[in-house]
DNA sequence: AATTAATTTTAGACAAATCTAAATATTTGT
DNA sequence: ACAAATATTTAGATTTGTCTAAAATTAATT
């Protein structure tokens, strides 16, 4: 699988949030930033490779060999994002670029290696969780602390306002990662 | 700089033997595993770009930037295999091929951060030298054990021979890396 | 020094991934 | 339901890195 068509997996398949929903070519020529006509070129060499079911005009949607290659693309992602924030002491917001690059890094051996070395994490620093080996994970919930009911439970798994002011005010209020 | 320019400028350094020797169209196309006219074809671009000199039939030299950026490709290839190594476990012999894939990753921070990670290592699992970020390097003198003279000192560095039945030889007499 | 041999370059072609512009399908609004 | 708007595909071109076959240059040999 070449670099480019990585890219379009791992986008069909965050489009189709895991699988089941047919994923228009303008949606997809968006999430990439390129053209539509482009996404019809790939998308048919995906459906020769059996990677994505496709028909004209009616969308696309992952095989599950398709899925399974997206999965492993995400685990290598998320682990090497875990890598950068827990061991490089990189900062939550600094790592996707970077990880875009490490996760076609092509070795099941450095993933494996990599994997045991971290500890075998459940989730990445975002808190969204890391598919294992054979693609199986759990599907997490994350909710907005201002949409939980009063009195529910819930962990800590990122913010989406990473400023200095909002970290801060988190500190002051004894808030962080995992509690 | 392209991935595949990364490789011309990394190959050129090696066969030029730092630099000051210029390095003939055929013995890159051997280096590389591609044809002379292939190679003609991308030392034009490279010439454009200020990264060699090129005279028709004279051969190809590194320029000053040149030559630093083939140094940073190296520096990257040594950190991320003493990486390989110190922290995942692999063995010597079997960190090229992955940390081939990893120097071409970009983002100068996480070099830096994985330099420091690492403790700031001068030499990569096979003994030889890691640049500095600015590109200084001591050159390290390598020799066979049996190309000393007797009687003088030297540092083990690395081996030749990684078979199992070496490796063990080598522990019997109680040998191994920086002894 | 002239001819043969080896090396290097050019010319033209190809595959991958992209683009623009035009053509075709589908969806939407009334 | 049909015209207008939107979405998608096709056709043809471009760029990057490669290739083969042929031409040009340099090196080697007698």
């Amino acid at each position: 699988m070449t670099l480019s068509e990585e890219d379009y997996i791992k986008a069909i398949y965050h489009l189709g949030k895991g699988m089941d929903q047919a994923v228009s070519t303008n949606s997809i020529a968006e999430q990439m930033d390129t053209k539509p006509s482009s996404v019809t070129d790939m998308v048919k060499k995906l459906s020769e490779k059996d990677l994505v079911f496709y028909k004209k005009y009616k969308g696309v949607l992952l095989t599950e060999t398709g899925r399974l290659s997206a999965l492993s693309i995400i685990r290598k992602h998320r682990l090497w994002e875990v890598f950068l924030v827990d061991k490089l002491d990189f900062a939550w917001d600094e790592v996707h670029e970077v990880a875009e690059q490490l996760e076609h890094i092509k070795s099941e051996k450095l993933i494996d290696k990599l994997d045991a070395y971290l500890g075998n994490p459940k989730v990445d620093p975002h808190g969204d969780p890391i598919p294992s080996k054979d693609g199986e994970f759990k599907k997490s919930v994350k909710r907005l602390v201002t949409e939980l009911p009063i009195g529910s439970q819930g962990i800590c798994v990122g913010v989406n306002d990473s400023s200095v002011a909002f970290l801060k005010f988190l500190d002051k209020n004894n808030i962080s990662l995992g509690d």
